[in-house]
DNA sequence: TGCAGGTGTGACGATATTGTCACGCGCCGG
DNA sequence: CCGGCGCGTGACAATATCGTCACACCTGCA
């Protein structure tokens, strides 16, 4: 079941809408007013935005655009309505960067399909793209990880070496199965290459790369819970 | 339901350990040469490798290293069956970077629960990290991009600006919108980095370069189906 | 305590990657 | 047909990243 906000002036489309979304086993919250939107957004994080372009107070454009410029809502599925006269010949829905784009009028149905569609597409990348472990948070989508929420700058091999490191973090990864990993080694080298990469991420991670632990004489081991020490 | 390979010289492990698989809902295939491995490995993509070392013809070792050593099997999860004293005790299995190991004398059973741990951890990570789209295959894990079964060498930022125009195959890209999810820019900027970064990407993939299409006066999108020109 | 093997660390050169710029071409409207 | 604008392209310099090495340090053991 997923979360979808539908934002529309007209409570008969809403409405309707909201049925048929129900049917397909959806969760369904309907606004009226563009300036709601944010609050809410940030508030209960909705997996899919309806967006009417046609909004009281303000323009559903500005709205959409807005929702793209906020982290918080960047990668939430936004499907856009429109009256066909309202669009220039020019600029179509996906044009804007949506995700799908209906032109009314529309029948509820395909709407509600549509919606599948996008959530099939989307849910799947983005679900499982952000592995949470104790203060680390890794965003494999965006090759980016979190320190108790602060960004930290990784080099592609520090990254996949950590990634690799904290995908398994009961296991001890040993030497060669990091170099074949993380550099594609495929026979037994002998390389500092390793012992630097661990240093350098280390480094980056301060007082966290404590949770990086030498396993002498076979490798290295993440550890999510620190012995005292 | 997985795709399991054992690879055993003696039919009477080879028969148990199936029955035990298949009451799990695993579809097992089971082979008694070593050099038989290969051509199936390919053919099929198990979704894990049961391995004895002891094997007829061909040393298990060779065979596993051999394993590691083709990228088309590189990732595949191996277990690893042995008798005791066949292992140095300065050799553990897993320091061999195999995902789980067991000496004979087993129960049956144990491999069957080994096989499940092994295989809740390793696909849950691998299932999604790759998305196939046409000709092309994305590998997020590894960041890796495969065309038409090849490797392509990608550069954090193209990897990160085709997976972004890939991520949505239907919906135009916009410049703006391209360079905040790829490059983080927030506001509008003025810049030809987009451009060139395209023609790399373009030149990388070859003829299949074709799929990124350019919309005039917008930006870009991921074409599956080309049309014909 | 002294030794030996394994690991941490800083520096360095080689290479890869990046963003910018100038130029030329093609598309589109007039 | 022509002019303007957006895009493709090649070259370039700045920077980031990488792997190696020498040396220091630490741990386990005798």
């Amino acid at each position: 079941m997923s979360k979808i906000l539908v934002v529309d002036d007209e409570p008969d489309i809403s409405e309707l809408v909201a049925l048929h979304l129900a049917r397909d086993g959806h969760e369904c919250v309907c606004l009226t007013n563009g300036l709601e939107v944010f609050p809410y957004v940030t508030a209960h994080q909705p997996d899919l935005i309806v967006l009417d372009l046609m909004l009281p107070g303000q323009d559903g454009l500005t709205v959409f655009k807005r929702l793209r410029a906020d982290s918080r809502s960047r990668t939430t599925p936004v499907i856009i309505l429109t009256a066909r006269a309202q669009m220039s010949d020019r600029i179509s829905g996906l044009e804007l960067g949506a995700d799908d784009y209906l032109t009314k009028p529309f029948s509820p149905r395909e709407l509600a399909l549509r919606i599948s569609a996008v959530l099939r597409r989307t849910q799947r990348v983005q679900a499982v793209s952000e592995v949470k472990t104790g203060r680390f948070l890794l965003d494999r989508k965006n090759m980016k990880l979190f320190l108790d929420d602060a960004p930290v700058d990784l080099t592609t091999t520090e990254f996949k070496l950590l990634a690799t490191l904290m995908e398994n973090d009961k296991a001890v990864h040993t030497r060669s199965e990091l170099l074949r990993e993380v550099w594609g080694y495929s026979d037994e080298v002998a390389t500092r290459t390793l012992d630097t990469h661990v240093k350098r991420l280390r480094e980056k991670l301060g007082d966290a790369g404590r949770h990086i632990v030498t396993i002498r004489g076979t490798g290295y081991q993440f550890c999510v819970t620190l012995p005292d020490s």
